[in-house]
DNA sequence: TCTTGACCTAAAGTTAGGTTTAGAAATTAC
DNA sequence: GTAATTTCTAAACCTAACTTTAGGTCAAGA
């Protein structure tokens, strides 16, 4: 009954909002780390509501479950995170979140030009810097909507 | 060797940059329909590296493929597409794409509000009314970073 | 105590968007 | 005419992020 005794996965599972298994996934993945009770049981600190709900936050935002490992990876280890220390490791989520903000109003407005000339050709394509996320995949420059250099 | 052979699916490949296997899958996702050659050879329209490309754009916008064939139905099927018609089925993208970078934007503030608290505790934050793409599949209402509206 | 609900592990299944493989047939190049 | 290249189909495989299932254990309450 003590607050030392933690919280059950089931417990964290309602204060979160996710499923135990998706509590049971992260937790493969690195993204948080109960210890056992006497029983083999998984047992929560109260700071990890706020440790997933972070996690659906930056997921939110786009980020990866490794990229979250990553960015969590900023918190003091030997202590319970302050408001402060959260403040910290969002500041970087904030910049992700403008880099992506930007790629797609560079997209849009890119778009907006083709639908100007009614041609849909964009050899200045957004689409030849395309988001982080996407591409890298293919193989060298691609000449969209049927418009090759050579004609 | 007349135009009316159409292209093969390697020459469409070449011209996309989309590798053979997924125009395949985009065939049988209904997003392309080629037609067959004596030898049973799938053969493209000139017109269809226009349509490929589109996919493409539409890919970076965030669009699903269903959601992409049925942006694509929207396009004349008794003539090859004019750069009228493509600039009006593009009109969705544009309203699409909007709404995104409008979450997104959305979502920063509220980040930027948690920042400036210090305390990173969301109670009106944007992801109780998230992405279309993500979430759905939640079962009501998440209470934030460890905040619940019972204390 | 007994029973019910919560929890355990490991493995398989799911969806999206493809890629890879295998073996055969068509096409192209010389 | 033959060799090399493309293409064909079907099915298996791949990653991310989980969920579901199966069979068994733990914990809490009447």
């Amino acid at each position: 009954m003590a607050v030392s005794e933690g919280l059950a996965i089931g417990a964290l599972a309602r204060r979160t909002g996710l499923a135990v298994s998706a509590i049971r996934y992260y937790e493969a993945q690195g993204l948080i780390t109960p210890w056992r009770n006497a029983g083999g049981q998984r047992r929560y600190q109260r700071a990890d509501i706020r440790r997933l709900s972070f996690v659906m936050i930056a997921q939110q935002f786009g980020l990866s479950l490794p990229e979250i490992r990553q960015v969590l990876s900023g918190l003091p280890g030997n202590r319970t995170p302050t408001p402060q220390d959260w403040k910290e490791i969002s500041v970087g989520l904030r910049a992700h979140l403008d880099q992506r903000i930007d790629t797609l109003t560079r997209l849009r407005d890119n778009l907006d030009g083709c639908i100007g000339c009614g041609c849909l050709s964009l050899p200045k394509c957004a689409l030849y810097n395309p988001d982080d996320r996407a591409k890298s995949k293919g193989s060298g420059p691609r000449y969209l909507m049927g418009d090759t250099p050579e004609g």
